[in-house]
DNA sequence: GTAATGTTTTACCAACCGGTCAAATTATCA
DNA sequence: TGATAATTTGACCGGTTGGTAAAACATTAC
């Protein structure tokens, strides 16, 4: 045969998994960059080490090796927040999510810029996976929040706008990056950078979300 | 003359002014939508209505379209934070800033998003200024935030780290507005989900910054 | 070993992209 | 009005891009 052609065959090869590993290491680094339009196959075969024909052997099109990508990461990508427990002390909940957000934009930078260039050009590829699997664990851990708000547990706020600042106050750090290290200047930006910001907005959300008694001005 | 093309010549007729107006207004649409590798110059040429040929009459190349709108908007971008007032009250100065910040987002998506794009991948374009009058700018207001810490007026924080938090929160509504819209459904997303954000974002950063008594609980 | 299958390469194509050019058209103003 | 300058257009160009065809090469199964 000639064209098992990316997973068409039921059996994988060895070669089959190590080169489309190999080819979503590359595009993740391509697509992470420049954005899915601004990508091209000979950047991610170059990346990836093989030439253009081989790698379309592997992925027929270059959107089914953006497809490809997308569905191996979404699912890791929202697993900090599948681990929001109800159970759990609300106080606690949150600010290990924010702790596990923002570990996740330090560890993982080109799989949270793989979305925001997705979701800033309007989520072509990924709008049914935002309408569908997305809004459906966000709606239940909103009624989780709903429920500590409910139990005076934390201060009384819309769930969605919370979840809302806990992703685009973490993601910053690995989406606006560049951004962040200019301000910062090359002597704030290096390893400390990541515990400043989790004390801070440890702090903004937990002292931002606390039942408190009246301030002292 | 046969090559005014693009204020090379200092008189500019009104056709020059209408029509360069006209070809960055469409960039704009276009550079935010799709970044600057992912924008085609007939893309834009026919969302302004003209051919492309005319359109390279008035800017000679992609970039110099890029940049001539980079250079208007920039500016404007940064007002709200040039209104921060060291010598307001504090936590007004704050929440009028959440404001702005909010209100830009709304008004100027597009000018949002197309400083994301281009601080997304990497900044190529702008990276001068934002190690230039943008750190300037922070470093100055960074300065205003810590006497208010030292007085006493606000919690004990980072300030670089608070105006990041302000405006990853506030410039996601313009940025991911597709998510929000996906996760809040067609109900939810109306007219009625700034009035949310601006209510849940001005409790978390006040409480967050208040000087309060003991937390009950 | 050899035949069948799986992988890689070379050469290529049509569409697109950024940009040029010269001619045609339109606006300006003496 | 007509001369002159400003604007617009269509035809085009070289390079890039996504993708293909087919043959060469490698691997595996028997």
């Amino acid at each position: 045969m000639v064209l098992p052609r990316a997973a068409k065959t039921q059996r994988r090869t060895r070669i089959q998994e190590e080169k489309e590993e190999q080819i979503l290491e590359a595009a993740l680094e391509v697509f992470a960059t420049h954005g899915f339009r601004g990508s091209t196959i000979d950047q991610i075969a170059d990346v990836a080490g093989m030439s253009k024909p081989n790698l379309l052997y592997y992925f027929r099109t270059k959107e089914a090796m953006h497809r490809a990508l997308i569905d191996r990461v979404l699912d890791s990508w929202l697993d900090p927040l599948r681990e929001f427990d109800a159970e759990g002390n609300p106080v606690a909940e949150i600010r290990s999510y924010i702790r596990r957000k923002l570990e996740m934009a330090r560890d993982f930078p080109r799989e949270s810029r793989l979305f925001a260039n997705e979701v800033l050009q309007n989520a072509p590829h990924i709008l049914d996976e935002l309408k569908g699997p997305l809004k459906t664990l966000v709606d239940e851990k909103a009624e989780v929040i709903r429920t500590w708000v409910k139990a005076g547990k934390i201060a009384k706020c819309d769930p969605y706008h919370l979840i809302f600042a806990i992703w685009s106050t973490t993601q910053h750090y690995a989406d606006f990056d560049v951004q962040v290290r200019a301000v910062l200047g090359e002597t704030h930006s290096g390893e400390g950078r990541f515990e400043d910001a989790a004390r801070f907005l440890e702090q903004l959300f937990i002292n931002g979300l606390a039942v408190h008694g009246p301030a002292t001005v």
